[in-house]
DNA sequence: GTCTATAATGAGATAGAC
DNA sequence: GTCTATCTCATTATAGAC
């Protein structure tokens, strides 16, 4: 058993690559595409290194899980939307789209996920479920802001819609697109994309703060034709 | 090599057994999850047997993706919108979800279906371009039907989070919902899911008639509350 | 066409030296 | 902590009798 285990101690300069690589080839290629051999090559080292520090493929999946959900908290932090600070809410939704994109083996490759590390599927629910708790707080604030008009009836689909569109985004661009590598373009058209659904619900003064922010149409972002080749 | 390779010749009762089975068996616990022995009970033949019809796993799932497409292509000739009907354009948005949940390893195991069977990829993106031609249609049928007022600037996004929407709300139902299996009123949900995003710009005449179909909120089809435990 | 038996592969995981 | 060498095992695929 050893240690490394001790999240406390030392946090070990091989096992921070051996995560680093690992994401990156999990993203690249499909969680159960990747072998543990390629994974240790990969990080630069032998198998039988790579299972000093993770013993089984779960346990090296489950650590991985640790750093994105640190990392959706700390983005999570910031508010979505500030009074009338539309233009910030913007960047805050590419920062968003942008972290789904470094960890986008874990919306894509869902099913596999489970399978490896059946021990996440509590914390993956819990994840959504935060997610669309986080979407209903952005609809609320900015209805308080006096910028969105929802019809009470139709709050919880545009609930609904707006957490598919964000969560399957970057699917969306490989599976329709051929997307393979992601541009700050792809990103910023996904906060557009979502953006989208709100804004026949804006208001003039939504209009006009969405325009100021970039988030129309025909405003600084395109959207992309919708015939578009791949 | 024998022959069960002609489709034109006798189909073969055992052959058509063995799809029904695996579609099953698929779209229950996954593509890369079954094994060939698996597929083989389930079919209620042996091992050998399955190798006599299907060389390879890669056959099969060829093989089914066929059955597939024409199953789409029979639900896509009729017209989503015909003239004022829209209660018909409701039943047919349940029958296209139906469809989609018999299939639904295909949507959800995207990156197992390319990796097993990679002669699939333009197939399947054709599909997918399809699927975007389709909705593209049916927006124009509504307008020209004088049921919907789209800007111009927002049409594209409309299209593009109309497809995400209806590809991807089964594998939200089982991600989001933890859904197991599928019922009636999962299916009607999605049409209504989907319809939401029109919602916004329905004319009079377009939301007395939604009204009439049951695609609103409140009437016959309800929303899930957007809190609901898994 | 269908079966039983068996081969071939390649992945994940371990042992023990350094 | 890191390596090389080895083991176990599930899965795919084949051979050949019936």
């Amino acid at each position: 058993m050893g240690m490394a285990e001790g999240r406390a101690a030392r946090p070990s300069k091989t096992r921070a690559r051996i995560l680093a690589a690992c994401r990156e080839l999990f993203n690249a290629r499909g969680l159960a595409e990747v072998t543990t051999a390629e994974m240790a090559a990969a990080a630069g080292i032998a198998e039988g290194n790579l299972h000093y520090h993770f013993q089984r493929k779960e346990q090296l999946v489950e650590a991985l899980f640790g750093e994105f959900e640190e990392a959706l908290a700390a983005t999570a932090t910031a508010d979505l939307v500030q009074g009338d600070d539309l233009r910030r809410s913007a960047g805050y939704l590419k920062g968003w789209f942008r972290l789904m994109w470094d960890w986008r083996f874990f919306y894509r490759d869902g099913p596999s996920v489970v399978r490896i590390a059946p021990s996440l599927r509590p914390r993956i629910h819990r994840l959504t479920a935060d997610g669309q708790r986080q979407i209903s707080r952005a609809i609320t604030a900015m209805r308080e802001a006096g910028i969105l008009r929802v019809p009470a009836t139709e709050t919880d689909r545009l609930v609904v819609n707006a957490w598919i569109v964000s969560a399957y985004w970057i699917d969306y661009l490989r599976t329709r697109h051929g997307v393979a590598e992601i541009t700050r373009e792809h990103v910023d058209r996904g906060a557009s994309q979502l953006f989208g659904l709100f804004v026949p619900y804006l208001d003039e003064k939504g209009r006009r703060l969405a325009a100021d922010a970039g988030l129309l149409p025909g405003e600084g972002v395109a959207a992309p034709p919708a015939s578009a080749p791949p």
